[in-house]
RNA sequence: GGCGGUAUAGCCAAGUGGUAAGGCAGAGGUCUGCAAAACCUUCAUCACCGGUUCAAAUCCGGUUACCGCCUCCA
């Protein structure tokens, strides 16, 4: 059984799917108005891991997860690059595909843009208004707060306290047009040469709340199993979405809210965004930086924890990265003189415990930390077979598998066999020479040879079984 | 001020009552022509104070520090 740590009731729950075998999952997406940073990435990274893990579990998983395209800073974008605001939308929007896909993101199935969602926002605007849960005030529309019943459910906070936060901050002509300083805007009159689209109401473009409260009810139906975003949008986003959404359809919205933390930076550990201009971009970032081990750096911290970014921990996930590629490719090596024979029952019953062990690291949360440290026992296990005089082929297939399986859930692709562009004839032959060198005790040759090739990135090991060769990462 | 989260070895980090997992780094060792890889051994009393208990990192009370949200933000 899953259990998943609910915002919504801030405790830890079994998860029951609303149609058994199915999750439906809505992942709140970037605006598209710039390369996606590493805070964005981590949260893609997050919830795709878990959507694996689901799939792994045997969940069929429909995936929604928007970009937003009409927005203020993609405005100023399109008059900054002197090109329309759907451009800019495009331009990112296909930068955001190539980031993500370099880290092995997996496409949701489903990437619905607001711009094209806009007849089914004004419907749904048209309803809260009928309902009276929302008035229009010159031009724009407003939702009222009070009205909705469990406004702060979500944050855990009373209307007062958060009339208390918001009467400070609202500007003065915006206090004029809204009843109540809580009310947030569906709908919003359009300013002078901006873009815009024509509703009841007037000419205009759609608050930011209401897109995802309209997609994920649309295309994932009035109640979803899992509503998923970054913790800095717990309010006032996904609370006025629950409201949004809740006043319409008269359901609960969403079962199971997941937050993913931050992505921190510096000594003083603060939080990355756009905001505060202190971001890294996947798009630089992945120039020096190989993505699988960005990915596994972030997929192997729980979802809910912060992640420090910082060089040092950058070489640690590398490292223990590579601990587990070579731990593979050296069993891969062993292939070769492997023989063929029964799994002996004791190893397939560890086989099974370990699987075992993962899978309820896993499903408790998705404690990623205890799921790893069973793969790294799996690892460890596999190097003191693999340094066996004797060894068994389908055992060494098994372990190779588990592991691949296993990773392949946190997103990191290690199936890979050989390298493509090397020259295995010419090593090989250079091996050849070095080990008749070898054989005639002429060391200084071997080392040569050794020498030469790892100026080209091939790395020699000696083992009992011959030497083997790699590129050296 | 309100709400939420965090505090465990040099670093990352597990652990919700029974006497501190795991990884990286470090130290020592085995193997090796050398090297690499691997393996073995070794390395903490859990922010602080008080309480409950036969027994607490784990429960209760208090204190401190840090982070986030309350305004656009993954």
């Amino acid at each position: 059984m899953i259990q998943l740590y609910n915002t919504l009731t801030n405790k830890k729950e079994d998860f029951t799917p609303i149609e058994p075998g199915h999750v439906t999952m809505y992942v709140c997406g970037p605006t598209v108005y710039n390369y996606i940073h590493i805070g964005n990435a981590r949260s893609a990274i997050a919830f795709d891991t878990i959507r694996r893990y689901f799939e792994y579990s045997g969940f069929k998983v429909k995936y929604v997860s928007n970009f937003t395209d009409v927005d203020d800073k993609i405005i100023a974008a399109s008059k900054k690059l002197k090109i329309s605001p759907r451009e800019v939308a495009d331009k990112f929007i296909d930068a955001f595909y190539e980031d993500t896909e370099s880290l092995n993101i997996k496409r949701a199935t489903l990437n619905p843009r607001v711009m094209d969602t806009m007849f089914d926002i004004i419907e749904f605007i048209k309803v809260l208004v009928a309902k009276k849960y929302a008035y229009e005030s010159q031009g724009d529309v407003y939702y009222r707060a009070r009205k909705f019943m469990n406004y702060g459910e979500l944050s855990g906070q009373s209307v007062d306290e958060l009339e208390l936060g918001a009467s400070e901050r609202v500007s003065s002509d915006e206090i004029k047009k809204k009843e109540d300083p809580l009310d947030f805007a569906l709908w919003k009159a359009a300013k002078k040469n901006e873009i815009f689209w024509e509703s009841p109401w007037g000419n205009g473009r759609p608050g930011w709340h209401i897109e995802c409260s309209v997609m994920a009810t649309k295309f994932l139906g009035d109640t979803i199993d899992i509503h998923a975003g970054g913790q800095d949008l717990e309010f006032p986003h996904h609370e006025n979405e629950i409201a949004q959404s809740e006043a319409k359809t008269g359901k609960k919205f969403a079962n199971y809210w997941l937050h993913n933390g931050f992505v921190t930076i510096g000594d003083d550990e603060v939080k990355m965004s756009k905001s505060l201009g202190n971001f890294i971009t996947v798009h630089d970032l992945i120039k020096e930086v190989n993505p699988r081990i960005l990915r596994f750096f972030m997929a192997t911290t729980q979802y809910r924890r912060p992640i420090k970014y910082s060089q040092a921990n950058l070489e640690d996930a590398a490292a223990n990265l590579k601990k587990l590629q070579v731990s593979i490719s050296n069993a891969r090596y062993r292939l070769e003189d492997a023989k063929e024979a029964e799994i002996d029952s004791e190893m397939y019953k560890y086989f099974e415990q370990q699987k075992l062990a993962f899978k309820q690291a896993m499903d408790d949360d998705f404690n990623v930390q205890n799921a790893i440290t069973v793969v790294y026992a799996l690892a460890k296990k596999l190097n003191v077979y693999s340094s066996k005089k004797q060894v068994e082929k389908n055992t060494l297939k098994l372990f190779i598998e588990s592991l691949v399986e296993q990773l392949s859930i946190f997103g990191v692709n290690l199936d890979n066999s050989k390298d493509v562009n090397v020259d295995a004839t010419y090593i090989e032959g250079l091996i050849q020479q070095r080990n008749d060198a070898r054989k005639n005790k002429d060391f200084q040759k071997s080392d040569q040879i050794r020498e030469l090739l790892k100026e080209k990135g091939i790395v020699l090991e000696d083992t009992a079984q011959g030497t083997r060769w790699k590129k050296d990462e």
